[in-house]
DNA sequence: GCCCTCTATGTAAACGATTACATATTTGTT
DNA sequence: AACAAATATGTAATCGTTTACATAGAGGGC
């Protein structure tokens, strides 16, 4: 591998000198810097990143750990997380771990002198066990708070939107309300019970445990609570899910039970993934802008690793957006246009 | 930061028995051990892999470079090139390019001393054009070829997997049997046109060159194709899209025009993304296991790289599986049991 | 008691870049 | 013509590790 020093040599230069004209760093001569370019260029020289990055101690590098996250909500928070990452000159190392305290040390270990900052994001962890990581870089954490004033956060806005919905099931003149909840350690998971209960007490309506189901945020669970809500004696006339994989569980279940969504009983979601607007009938839900998400963690991460992780620390939230569709009885016009909807395939 | 030089002055000791120590190299005392042991982890010590990576020229890292990819196509590549990565101790450093030439190298330079190999996925690149890149580091390349014998390749098996959809629809008793194209230069794309081809010569039926429609592989090609295949005097009775996004564009101008599916004209498409199963009817596809390409394709350059890239190069295409469902008159019994269906959602 | 072989540790040279400082040359000012 | 300032280049320290080689003491065999 060919290095500054044979560039160099063969320029007849110092690698002082090479280093400079390469970075446009102090002064060289009009005559100089074409030749050492010609040289590196001929010679195919390649600058070794991982060297330059021990003497400058910048790697231009983001670490992102995450849990095993599926399809669409992986793949937009990526998206979200390099473009910004990009249009800033840096790169992401990703590394998925499980969500507990020693995997994520151990990965946080081996980011040392890889990167310039960490996104955690560790939705069912009890962030506060984060606070003694060995880590003195920056840290955003997603979809998680902790306690202490010691790390920027980044969350959905789980309790709004929940409200939102349930508000909104509430003016179409349900008061038999159920949730399928998520797991209980589960941060949005919490906070999406705790917006439920909040827009039932805003209506008047005293929250019933029997209608508050336990669920894991996976489509079989959804299928399951649903099944038991069918079994009550009085069957609620709305069933909001913890998130759209339990609602289309729901949905198949209530389907399959034969009864008529959204005539005899409402469904609706969190999440608004893709396949919502494709259910029959297409469910209602709380959109969640992933891409906006992983965006904007990426530019308070790179707050902190410009300013030496010496600012004041900062909580933020991501805005959620009701999604009306047929699911709770809403129009479903809406159908876009074909010509705006993009699909995974190997090719764009 | 702490360094090995503290650990080494605190503990009274020189780096060389520190780094002894830590990596478990060389001899060295019981007691010194676990002095040494003591001492760092009381000053948090964590070593530092750039410098590390700069003295033994492992990085530990492979770097993967892809285009715009959506969803779940995306997720899984990298859940299976993350997990057999990290089985390795290996990590993945990300970098989305656009799929021209230019970024591509830029993308290539970067990577330089930050990673042992590369796996460049870039359907619609000439290939060969990557040939004179500026590396010496294991590629290997994905959904895509190179003439020479240069890379190690790795594809989906589109020709075999196009054939015997379409064979199957033959078998149906399909004669006229039309294609929605993927881009020209896009390879899978070349290749499922390849395979139907084949599969209508097998069948005694001259391809009509009126019934193959171009598209990219998006939804709204799918449905102009659709609407365009309907104006035709000889209606087709079947129609193969190039992937599924396009096959559900084409459902949807079916369902439009009021024209019955599969009855009145069958639907097929390519790839079996998690929305296949959903559709109405459901889309019988060609499913492409793509956790495994992720896997198998670090696979294939952790051997380059172990072996220091000199081995004879492979090509290799992991395998289709035609998956039947009611688009083109399937029994759609299939519909699994919720119990094994993950979704996308923040917990797991 | 001598030499050899281990074992435990230290010294210092890498790895491939950047950059503060020193030096030599040119240019400009008076 | 002399000196200061600016320009172009080189020298060498540095980043945080690993590791080849050197050294020193301990134990064993004769």
């Amino acid at each position: 591998m060919v290095t500054i020093k044979d560039v160099a040599r063969a320029a007849n230069m110092s690698v002082a000198t090479v280093s400079r004209v390469l970075n446009g760093s102090g002064p060289v001569s009009e005559e100089t810097g074409r030749l050492i370019r010609e040289v590196a260029g001929r010679m195919r020289y390649v600058p070794h990143s991982g060297a330059r990055s021990l003497i400058t101690s910048k790697t231009e590098t983001l670490g992102v750990l995450l849990p095993d996250l599926y399809g669409e909500f992986f793949s937009e928070l990526i998206r979200g997380m390099d473009s910004t990452a990009q249009r800033h000159g840096f790169h992401l190392l990703i590394s998925r771990t499980y969500a507990d305290k020693d995997e994520i040390e151990t990965a946080m270990r081996a980011m040392r002198g890889r990167v310039d900052g960490v996104v955690v994001l560790s939705p069912h962890l009890d962030a506060d066990s984060l606070l003694n990581l060995p880590s003195t870089i920056p840290v955003v954490l997603l979809c998680s708070v902790c306690k202490g004033n010691e790390m920027d956060s980044l969350t959905i806005q789980n309790c709004r939107g929940a409200r939102d919905m349930v508000t909104h099931l509430v003016k179409l003149g349900h008061r038999r309300i159920a949730i399928i909840k998520g797991s209980p350690r589960n941060y949005d998971a919490g906070e999406r019970l705790r917006g439920y209960r909040m827009a039932l007490r805003d209506a008047g309506i005293e929250p019933d445990a029997s209608l508050e189901r336990e669920g894991d945020f996976m489509e079989a669970a959804g299928y399951a609570a649903a099944i038991d809500l069918l079994a009550l004696r009085k069957r609620p006339t709305a069933i909001f899910a913890g998130n759209d994989a339990m609602a289309i569980g729901a949905l198949s279940a209530l389907r399959e039970s034969g009864v008529r969504v959204p005539e005899e009983i409402a469904v609706a979601g969190f999440d608004d993934i893709p396949l919502a607007r494709y259910m029959d009938p297409p469910l209602s839900s709380v959109h969640v802008p992933i891409c906006e998400l992983g965006s904007r963690a990426v530019e308070m991460l790179l707050h902190g690793v410009t300013h030496k992780n010496d600012h004041p620390r900062r909580r933020e939230r991501v805005s959620t957006e009701l999604v009306i569709r047929r699911s709770t009885g809403g129009e479903s016009a809406e159908r876009p246009p074909p010509k705006t909807i993009k699909r995974e395939t190997v090719s764009t």
